[in-house]
DNA sequence: CGGATTTGACCGGCGC
DNA sequence: GCGCCGGTCAAATCCG
């Protein structure tokens, strides 16, 4: 749709791949690194992620971590590149830019997609007049990358499909997926890498408006637990506190449990740090794994049998 | 049978 | 103005 963000994307990627982008571009920014074989506590890129506007943590703590910069296909390890990184912007990752955008995109879109929405619905059955004068103002987005060998990663959340379509510059189609919970107007969208199919570009847009109906309670606080003040700050801030984006370990390349999160903002030069939240499943991490209820909910049961 | 997925058509925005 | 492209719709199909 707007064409912009396609162009960010492109502007972002040039010719080459987000993972290109990621591993080559910006080897010293931001980049978080939490790895499960070390001292670092496997800090869930759910807590990562879930930061929102005012929110300083993620993004200012991206500032002033320690850039450890690490192989992209290095076991067991998130990264989480910082926004500002990402579009090569000076370090401000509190300026106005991030936050006014990002609660901007948020709280106009829903305000406006119940009033359009209705409208739209109406008019859309009658051949799909659409929308007239007003640009459609898109939700914030945040993509990220996940080395999979499977394209629609668990998340917690139930998404349906709703289209497919080749992408240019890609031998791999980009899949279009909406929650399917009434009334959240989420999307995500996700597509291959080309230039390293086993990465997985997803790209969420939107903000949840319900809880993740396989995020127990004692699975936040966990979180919160696990991980220090970002997360606990993230995972409370974020209107996506509690979406989980869940990368079952059994899907997963044992190598290659990569997640490199971008934020692109609503236009691509804004920066929108809410929403997705990631539980990784680390194999040291076995605490995690205990919750068996949570992941029957998620993950198919002969798979649970297969651990 | 109901829900999810597939897939071709359609639409709007943007660049030339 | 035209063509390209991304995004969405919706009928057909699949699947449990």
């Amino acid at each position: 749709m707007d064409r912009k963000e396609g162009l960010n994307m492109e502007d972002v990627l040039g010719n080459s791949s987000f993972s290109d982008y990621i591993s080559c571009s910006f080897p010293l920014q931001s980049v978080f690194d939490f790895s499960c074989d070390g001292e670092t506590m496997p800090l869930g890129f759910m807590e990562l992620l879930g930061v929102q506007d005012s929110n300083p943590s993620l993004f200012d703590m991206a500032q002033q971590a320690p850039s450890v910069t690490q192989p992209l296909n290095n076991p067991c390890t998130t990264k989480i590149e910082s926004p500002a990184g990402v579009l090569n912007q000076p370090a401000t990752p509190n300026s106005p830019s991030i936050s006014s955008a990002s609660s901007e995109a948020v709280d106009d879109d829903t305000v406006k997609v119940d009033d359009q929405e209705e409208d739209q619905q109406k008019t859309k059955k009658q051949l799909k007049p659409k929308k007239t004068n007003q640009k459609r103002q898109r939700e914030a987005r945040f993509a990220f990358m996940t080395k999979s060998e499977v394209d629609h990663l668990e998340d917690g959340y139930r998404w349906r499909k709703y289209g497919q379509k080749a992408v240019k510059n890609s031998s791999f189609p980009r899949s279009y997926y909406r929650c399917t919970t009434t009334s959240c107007n989420v999307k995500k969208t996700v597509e291959r890498s080309f230039s390293d199919p086993s990465v997985v570009i997803t790209t969420y847009e939107g903000q949840h408006t319900h809880p993740s109906p396989t995020m127990p309670r004692s699975c936040l606080a966990a979180g919160a637990h696990l991980s220090s003040g970002i997360s606990a700050a993230a995972a409370g801030a974020s209107g996506f506190g509690m979406a989980v984006q869940r990368t079952p370990s059994q899907y997963q390349q044992p190598f290659g449990n990569t997640l490199s999160p971008l934020n692109l903002g609503q236009n691509g030069s804004s920066l929108n740090p809410s929403f997705v939240q990631e539980r990784r499943f680390c194999s040291s991490g076995a605490s995690l794994l205990k919750d068996h209820g949570l992941l029957q909910d998620i993950v198919p049961s002969h798979m649970l049998k297969e651990e």
